[in-house]
DNA sequence: TTGAAAGCGCTAACAC
DNA sequence: GTGTTAGCGCTTTCAA
């Protein structure tokens, strides 16, 4: 019945070939000087005889254990964002390739006890964590632990890998294209300042006034939405102040904000026209699709697990590495 | 700078303790007899110095990974339908409790190389489904391979564990309660029939109509819809057909659908009435509200992890255990 | 180029 | 109730 779950050892391996153990370690990690013509023989006998090596007993003895830490948010509202299962899907596809697999680990609001059990339980090589806050427990945590890891998106901590798209530069660059197609009072629907992506997002929408010669104005400007609600009276005094464009900080504001107008009867982009920092599906698919700018989340996640297989080899990496972006001009801002 | 990753050993803390490591162990494990005295004298010391077991050593004596593997589909289509990231979250839950950690597999349509590494190599004592379809390879390969397996949904692959909603009594009395509020020509919107969940929405869809001595006709029957295109031809049909409510398989279909009729300007439910097998964040929000099926995927995945334990335990558990579910009755069906 | 032997940290007979 | 001992399956000095 069990015949798919192999038993075979790799002394089972030296037996039937009439050599040691040593010799057949040394064969399967090129770790040693050995004859070619032995190489071979154990190659082809452990292939034959589909011979895996037990990693529990790999890793006690060479203290690894081919599994990395997926760090990622454990309240329900961020964790199902696809944001979240793309980076983690780019993330499984590198560490396959090199032999490891991942590990969960759900961290919510600062809770990082779970987190703790594994590192402490030497259960994984290192961490990739999904999202950083501003002030996040986890990171700092992990920075004491002294375990390998690298944080997706952007941290005020020093000295952390971390892998992030240029938000900066593609709110600037969003928000000037905005400006020079005619828009006069852009006004921003920001989120929770807690996230760095989003101190990111208010920068570049304010080098984007900026460079144009707009000055930022307090009454365009609506940070640290959270609920519905927050939303909604945020766009209704946009409205009042004479916004001639909605940017929303993010996806879920955005079809908040755009729910809103429709249920309003304010037009857009005729009335009002709408622009977002992060796509999204539905933003896709709405009429008039809406302009914005993409991301490669999946990149993300794959650019984070190969830049900590660096670290882990103890080569040297970029304390920073930024990942482009697009600017998806749509018909919610003709 | 690492102090927080302990470093000692079941050694130590013999030595330290002036006793030997099996008593120790057994401390720890609760395992064979042991004085009171050195229990709680071991306990303590452990619990000041903070020792920690290396379950890699633990891993290789008992031949067991303190891991259950987690198999989600890979195909983003499905990977970010939130009911997996619920699902996930009710076994990460649990398995946290348990002491255990996830390791992630994701399997792409019949790929199951992963699947097949993380068991072969021994990385996870049990795995869990996250679907099955109706010939699942991933199933098949669980089954030859011997791995305590329990599965979220519904196969038809004899002697498999199973934890599901109750589609098929769910889908029938929502159907029921539609045709007892008045509707007459219910059309059915369905997917895939690949997904066996689908062939129990269709079962209890037809129990439905024929509980209220209604026929099952086939110009109101619409299945396999994948695309977008198809889920617009198939409204189209139905509404040609003169139904009096449509009836989407999932919230997937549904939202498509409503879409598609928002832009004919076919409103709901003056002119047609609305209902899905499964609800949805965007359902909910819809105005009018959807009437709809209301499940819990994190309890499934609890159960599912606790079923699991109970495997790797030798206890008996039944082949399949039906969770309940919820009619919603909304404003799309007034 | 190959092998013997020690050891990674823990568990589990089996003695005492 | 506690200790001795022999592994679990692999890697890695150190010799040969």
């Amino acid at each position: 019945m069990s015949e798919v779950r192999n038993n075979i050892t790799i002394s089972d391996v030296a037996e039937a070939l009439g050599i040691s153990k040593t010799t057949v370690s040394r064969a399967i990690s090129g770790n040693g000087r050995i004859g070619e013509e032995t190489r071979q023989k154990v190659l082809t006998y452990i292939k034959e005889n589909n011979y895996k090596p037990n990693p529990m007993a790999q890793g006690l003895a060479t203290q690894r254990t081919y599994n990395i830490g997926w760090v990622a948010p454990g309240d329900s509202s961020m964790a199902e964002l696809p944001f979240f299962q793309r980076c983690m899907s780019g993330v499984c596809e590198i560490a396959t390739t090199m032999n490891y697999d991942v590990l969960i680990s759900l961290v919510s609001e600062g809770n990082v006890t779970h987190l703790k059990r594994i590192v402490e339980n030497k259960k994984v090589d290192g961490v990739i964590m999904g999202r950083t806050l501003v002030d996040d427990k986890a990171v700092k945590y992990l920075k004491k632990s002294g375990i390998p890891f690298v944080v997706i998106g952007s941290t005020h901590e020093k000295k952390v890998i971390q892998i992030d798209n240029d938000h900066v530069n593609a709110c600037r660059e969003i928000t000037s294209i905005l400006i020079l197609k005619g828009i006069k009072k852009p006004a921003l629907i920001g989120g929770h300042l807690i996230h760095v992506v989003n101190e990111s997002r208010l920068k570049g929408y304010k080098e984007g006034l900026e460079s144009q010669g707009l000055p930022v104005n307090p009454e365009l400007l609506y940070l640290n939405n959270v609920s519905e609600r927050d939303i909604c009276k945020s766009v209704d005094s946009a409205i009042a102040a004479g916004t001639d464009c909605l940017i929303c900080m993010d996806d879920g504001i955005c079809n908040i904000a755009l729910n809103k107008l429709r249920k309003d009867g304010i037009s857009v982009p005729g009335d009002v026209k709408v622009a977002s920092f992060y796509n999204s599906e539905i933003q896709a698919n709405h009429q008039p699709a809406v302009t914005t700018l993409q991301y490669d989340p999946k990149e993300l996640g794959n650019v984070a697990c190969r830049t900590l297989f660096k670290v882990l080899d103890g080569e040297k990496v970029p304390e920073k590495t930024l990942l482009g972006y697009e600017v998806l001009l749509k018909g919610s801002t003709f």
